[in-house]
RNA sequence: GCGAAAGUGGCGGAACUGGCAGACGCACCAGACUUAGGAUCUGGCGGGUAAAACCGUGGGGGUUCGAGUCCCCCCUUUCGCACCA
């Protein structure tokens, strides 16, 4: 990497005790901090008090923290400390997702084991957090990749096992070449690789472990109500992803020979009323049933194959909304079990096999894509529902004729013989109970969310401990065995399926059952398998009986607050809060969901792009910090824009807050006024201090607000910085005040301060002689009688136009606002002719007068 | 195509329930202190005008004494979903 210039702002000309050197400061804090092992430790489990748990994602150690991570970790920095100030028992922990494949790449590609490039990078990675000054308790630190953790994953999937929760499947899976390894639905997006996001995932057929999610399926969706501390945002995508759609499963029977594939062909439909409209059965071109019917038809082969291709294409590019309809008649036929009607049955390419069974009944009359395909194609279109609700006039003028595809939510039924008049929603609950006692069909409930495939090709993960025994078959290792150590020393290549399998001396084991010889499984775990349930860890981190004491676990969950990056929203939030409600289960912890409160902050970019080494837009924290200091830097990603928002990063926006800081310095430097038990009261101060302590009290009011509502902490700087550039140039006000009234004045400066730029808040703190620790210290009380204005502005109109402001007492009656307008100079000439004079009292009621 | 969020000076952004649009910061301009200024301080800084008036929150309508904010229509950007039967 080239070294960069680094340039530190000039603070020339200052004088000696007024140069803000944050280098020295926060060297000397971050010294002190760590030197005390106590300072942020969250206190044991105790009933007495209110616990506060702020947790921040825990980040991939890939070598250095980048930005994301500074605003991330600043943004939960600011939420704990003032939660501290307002006298919880905070736990806020820190740790490492620390298996994965780029420690493979890197070792591959440098020659060192992937466990010393992860090691060295956590270590780097600490000391830089370290030096931004986090509050973390680090006596909780996790670190995913060593034994003394991932042993809990294998103990956990034991129990997965053990519940019938993990099961092995060969099926087809998700498969990224360049990462040589198999990956979970959730980590294809628009299918492509996760990672590698131009890479297109192959389908392979593997044999595979799978974690049955997809038992929670409805939980996981009807707890998102719970969810009202969470974004909507998020909220939906979940939903979207387990996509689940009640319907009914019907089963048609084969005209004619009978293939491989069995005698039925079973339809997925949500709209069983329609089925008498039902004119053909379109079946996904990879469904099995279709390989019997194109065996003997060479054309017809080459028709499913060309449409194959061109569905698994539009997969990969995650297009497959856009390619236009087709299909192809089998010649073949089944028959409607309500009204034993033949219907043609065909391969088309808009259905897709891994939705529902990969086979529909349809209805062109009432559904959009089977109405675009029968007009297509010829096939007829059947109305069996009314146009309208009987005795309600329809749209358009066109009373009777229903204008295809006409596609009903609750009307009625017809052309449907002994169902006639029902209403949609009766017809699809009697028939579907009508096929289920027919033996033809049942209600059913679908979802999207598939299994969650675990198993990795890879090297660096948690062993999956499992053993493969000729004559016991499958399995598990004993729990008194746990861990099963990854091996070091292990020859790393992308190619050639799983590294472990090339270590005989680890592969070959006995068999725990027989005794006999037993290879282990060569596959490990998906690295969100580790960050599933980290969480849960930090409660209990150095338990070596379980994974961590439930009683300890149930007093700190739920997390009051995760913080992290939206791109998580499905992945890493599903995957936790299945694992939650999975051991929740097990009787391990009572709560249903993980995290109470989620805030997903937004992305920082650069020159209108996301940050990236490619695009070389990249800013380093530890430039910031050697330049600017952490303080100013960390304040910056707080200032920049609220914590939601994208943030558009300028260097000179760095340089604003850091002369900001480098003012609340000089303040401190040139107005020393020692906390030593002196009082004062309100009615003594000059008019100009009164108004500093108005501000001051209006600037508590705001940032508490802040903390409360909206985390618009941009707003919350500015507030103080507005209050800096008050008592600044009030100088000489505050030269006449009382020593007790700047003193007080500080002490709360400190304090509002210090979740923003804690550094400089404890130096400060220590200047203004305080002895007791900052972090503990009690959050400034708001007084509202303090903050109150004494005069208000009024706006007045005169006929509906603004024509001046006034002032006018806070206390004064409508009567005498009245008056006071009617004596401005500005108001007299604007009433000239007028008739009527408007005022409004502004943030009160709006007062009215006639003049004349 | 569907859904959500957003659109405000030269720039990042304020304006919580409708009430001085542009807080705060950056950049810029002028001045002070200075051998110097890239430190610090003071003042200015949407357009327009000599000063006012007046015009200004993506565009067009509307409600209201009053709209960046509420309602309707449209445009643009970002994100999510996208043949889910």
């Amino acid at each position: 990497m080239p070294e960069t210039n680094i340039e530190k702002p000039s603070t020339q000309n200052v004088e000696r005790e007024e140069r803000y050197e944050p280098q020295s400061i926060e060297e000397k804090w971050s010294a002190r901090w760590w030197s005390q092992p106590d300072l942020f430790k969250a206190d044991p489990a105790d009933t007495n008090r209110k616990k506060y748990y702020v947790l921040e994602m825990l980040p991939y150690p890939s070598g250095v923290l980048h930005m994301g991570h500074v605003r991330n970790y600043s943004i939960g920095d600011a939420l704990a400390r003032h939660m501290w100030m307002r006298g919880f028992n905070v736990l806020h922990p820190m740790g490492w997702d620390s298996f994965g494949l780029p420690a493979e790449n890197a070792a591959i590609k440098n020659k060192r084991p992937p466990k010393e490039w992860t090691l060295g990078n956590i270590a780097y990675m600490k000391s830089q957090m370290k030096r931004l000054g986090f509050a973390y308790d680090w006596e909780r630190e996790v670190t995913t990749c060593l034994p003394d953790y991932y042993r809990w994953n294998q103990w956990f999937f034991l129990k997965l096992y053990e519940k019938g929760l993990a099961y092995r499947k060969k099926s087809k899976v998700n498969w990224c070449p360049e990462c040589a390894t198999v990956l979970a639905n959730e980590q294809v997006v628009g299918g492509c690789c996760w990672r590698h996001e131009t890479t297109p995932v192959e389908q392979r057929e593997l044999e595979q472990w799978f974690v049955r999610t997809t038992d929670y399926s409805d939980e996981l969706l009807r707890d998102l109500e719970k969810l009202e501390g969470w974004p909507e945002k998020v909220r939906t995508m979940q939903r979207n992803w387990i996509g689940r759609s009640e319907g009914a499963m019907v089963d048609f029977k084969l005209d004619g020979p009978i293939g491989k594939a069995g005698e039925t062909i079973t339809v997925f439909t949500t709209r069983i009323d329609t089925i008498y409209g039902a004119t053909s059965l379109q079946l996904a071109p990879e469904h099995p049933m279709v390989t019997d019917f194109i065996a003997s038809d060479p054309d017809l082969f080459a028709k499913v194959e060309d449409m194959r291709a061109e569905q698994r294409k539009a997969k990969e590019v995650g297009d497959i909304g856009a390619i236009e309809k087709h299909g192809v008649f089998t010649g073949r036929y089944a028959v409607n079990p309500f009204n034993g009607e033949k219907l043609p049955i065909w391969v088309a390419n808009y259905i897709l096999m891994d939705y529902g069974t990969g086979a529909i009944m349809s209805v062109p009359a009432h559904d959009e894509r089977d109405y675009d395909f029968a007009k297509k194609y010829g096939l007829d279109i059947r109305p069996v529902i009314l146009p309208r609700r009987q005795g309600e006039p329809a749209g358009n003028g066109e009373p009777d004729e229903p204008v295809l595809p006409f596609v009903a939510e609750d009307s009625l039924v017809m052309n449907s013989g002994e169902w006639n008049g029902l209403s949609c929603t009766e017809a699809q609950k009697k028939m579907a109970e009508y096929a289920e006692q027919h033996g033809f069909g049942k209600a059913t409930v679908t979802y999207r969310l598939k299994d969650w495939g675990i198993s990795r090709q890879r090297y660096w993960g948690t062993p999956i401990p499992m053993l493969y025994c000729d004559k016991c078959g499958v399995v598990p290792v004993p729990e008194e065995q746990l861990p099963v150590v990854l091996p070091e020393n292990v020859d790393i290549t992308l190619a050639g399926g799983s590294p472990l399998g090339r270590v005989p001396g680890w592969v070959n084991t006995t068999c725990p059952k027989c005794g006999g010889a037993a290879r282990r499984e060569t596959d490990t775990m998906d690295t969100f398998v580790d960050s599933s349930w980290y969480f849960y860890r930090y409660t209990d981190a150095k338990n070596d009986d379980a994974p961590f004491d439930s009683a300890t676990a149930n007093y700190w969950f739920p997390i009051d607050q995760y913080i992290g990056g939206v791109e998580h929203a499905i992945l890493h939030l599903i995957y936790s809060r299945f694992w939650t409600k999975f051991i929740r289960d097990l009787g391990l912890v009572n709560n249903d969901e993980p995290a109470e409160r989620l805030f997903t902050q937004g992305m920082i970019i650069k020159n209108g792009a996301k940050m990236s080494k490619s695009l070389g837009n990249t800013v380093s924290p530890d430039d910031m910090v050697e330049r600017y200091g952490a303080d100013a830097t960390r304040a910056y990603t707080l200032f920049a824009t609220s914590p939601d928002r994208e943030l558009d990063w300028q260097d000179a926006g760095v340089e604003g807050v850091y002369r900001f800081l480098a003012k609340v310095y000089r303040f401190f430097a040139q107005n020393p006024a020692l906390v030593d038990g002196q009082t004062y009261s309100v009615a003594e101060l000059s008019p100009e201090a009164r108004k500093i302590a108005r501000k001051l009290h209006q600037t508590i009011r705001k940032i508490s607000d802040d903390f409360n509502g909206r985390w618009h902490f941009n707003t919350s700087v500015a507030a103080l910085m507005e209050l800096l550039n008050l008592c600044s140039s009030s100088q000489q006000a505050l030269n006449a005040a009382p020593r007790a009234f700047i003193a007080d004045l500080e002490r709360n400066i400190v304090m509002l301060l210090h979740p923003f730029a804690p550094y400089l808040a404890y130096e400060l703190w220590e200047k203004i002689g305080q002895t007791s620790d900052l972090l503990r210290a009690p959050w400034p009380q708001f007084d509202a009688e303090l903050a109150k204005e004494e005069e208000i502005e009024m706006a007045v109109q005169v006929n509906g136009k603004l024509r001046g402001r006034i002032l006018v007492a806070a206390e004064a009656t409508e009567e005498e606002a009245k008056q006071a307008a009617m004596a401005d100079e500005k108001v007299q000439a604007a009433i000239e002719g007028k008739q009527i004079v408007k005022t409004i009292v502004i943030k009160g009621k709006l007062v009215n007068m006639v003049v004349r």
